[in-house]
DNA sequence: TCTGGGGTCCTAGGACCC
DNA sequence: TCTGGGGTCCTAGGACCC
């Protein structure tokens, strides 16, 4: 956005940021209403560490990041409820939550699964008050999601007021910023180290330099700014004075790189095994290509053992490939993956995570074809394309390419995992080779 | 025993070209 | 012997987000 463009906006510029109050806490207790009230907790991947908190798992002093096993005590005697994450269920209720807010204006930004932007510089006539608290109760009333709202000029300004509207008990929850006075205050009030866009460092480097709270910042001189937190901090300093400077990004870009890596259940030392997972890989980077009509030219396959375990030898690598033809197909992915691989394997190590990366992605209407292109892609298209409907009608892992191995020693434990409430999977036989 | 996964943007510096 | 300077592209690394 230029100056003046920048300068208009202002006159009328207001962001609404909705988040979602512990989302995935939150979701676990949507249908299992036993649970309020109760401390809940969700796990990444592998039932490793503590990814999300209700407010009561916060208060016994659970850590976001928490390793699952430091607080396995306090589950077996059930003051704490742990759950695997259940990311069909939770992008499911996220669904429902953005159908929700965006019957209170055309103009909304997923900015994330539990957060949006909204665009509310058409109401600033309006009781915006009366507004946000109805758009907190009706999210509550459909989905079951308690959220949190701030309303300001800016959307760094909105992260502080939602920040401060959770915070706050006399907020409960919404907290519009309009009045220059409330935004100092609020200022005030944020620490600087959340700020958005301040993260661990900068918050040391500007609390050296006695800058403590978002107001201090805030009248940091703009050339001091510049030099040390570059463009990006200048940004964050003028959207904070009430300067919109980030604009809402209703459509989502294509994504640049697609990454598809896990840590295994166990430790792996075959090759085969390590093959099968990260060809799985492969397989769900390629479904995230077409799901955004995209095709990739760069393949980056790595692999690493455990880093916590002191005893084990440890080794990273990783090889990057050059495919002939950009593409998205399941079966020519998992064959370079493969390769890559084999190029980085070496025997007598304990594997505990590989992952497949994707890169110089384009759209796949303007792939280039090369003259010596032995791969049948019209072929290809037209099997990913019966794939993908099976995968959407009846889950995941119903269908694939046989590479992706049926034995599944590297699998993922989830040994808490909530019903899919929301949506059916059906049954139906594993068909591994189709190919 | 057990420690997540997936992204973005910006800058500095080197290579290379004319 | 003298040893320019501007532009562009690429990459690695560092910061951040959820």
């Amino acid at each position: 956005m230029d100056t003046a463009q920048a300068s208009e906006a202002n006159m009328t510029s207001l962001f609404g940021l909705v988040d979602c109050n512990n989302f995935y806490a939150s979701c676990e207790r949507v249908f299992n209403p036993a649970l309020n009230g109760k401390a809940v907790v969700v796990l990444s991947n592998n039932d490793g560490c503590v990814i999300a908190r209700s407010n009561e798992a916060k208060a016994l002093g659970i850590q976001m990041g928490e390793p699952f096993f430091k607080i396995r005590n306090l589950v077996e005697h059930n003051y704490v409820h742990a759950f695997s994450s259940n990311y069909v269920l939770y992008g499911d209720m996220s669904d429902r939550v953005m159908q929700t807010l965006s019957q209170f204006t055309p103009h909304v930004e997923v900015y994330s699964i539990d957060e949006c932007f909204l665009d509310l510089g058409d109401f600033y006539d309006i009781d915006l008050f009366s507004y946000a608290w109805n758009i907190k109760k009706t999210v509550g009333q459909w989905t079951g999601i308690p959220v949190s709202l701030g309303v300001a000029p800016t959307k760094a300004l909105a992260k502080v007021a939602n920040k401060l509207a959770k915070k706050s008990k006399k907020a409960n929850g919404v907290l519009v910023l309009t009045e220059p006075y409330h935004i100092q205050k609020a200022l005030e009030a944020t620490k600087i180290e959340d700020v958005w866009g301040v993260g661990s460092q900068y918050a040391t480097f500007l609390k050296k330099h006695n800058i403590h709270t978002a107001l201090d910042f805030s009248i940091a001189s703009e050339n001091w700014v510049r030099k040390h937190m570059t463009v990006v901090g200048v940004r964050l300093l003028k959207e904070l004075r009430g300067e919109s400077c980030l604009e809402l990004e209703e459509i989502t870009p294509p994504k640049k790189g697609i990454c598809t890596s896990r840590s295994f259940g166990t430790k792996l030392t075959k090759l085969d095994d390590v093959l099968e997972a990260t060809a799985s890989y492969a397989a769900r980077c390629a479904k995230k290509l077409r799901s955004q009509k995209s095709c990739a030219r760069l393949i980056t396959v790595f692999v690493q053992t455990n880093r916590y375990s002191e005893n084990d030898r440890q080794y990273y690598n990783s090889k990057t490939i050059c495919m002939p033809v950009a593409t998205n197909s399941d079966i020519e992915l998992i064959h370079y993956a493969t390769l890559a691989l084999k190029a980085i394997y070496k025997p007598n190590y304990f594997y505990k995570k590989s992952g497949v990366i994707v890169t110089e992605i384009i759209p796949e209407n303007h792939i280039q074809y090369d003259l010596l292109d032995t791969v049948d892609r019209d072929k290809h298209s037209r099997l990913m394309k019966v794939m993908d409907g099976l995968t959407d009608r009846f889950g995941r892992s119903k269908v694939m390419v046989a590479a992706q191995g049926v034995n599944k020693d590297w699998i993922l434990r989830s040994d808490y995992k909530s019903p899919c409430y929301t949506t059916r999977i059906a049954e139906l036989p594993v068909v591994s080779n189709l190919i």
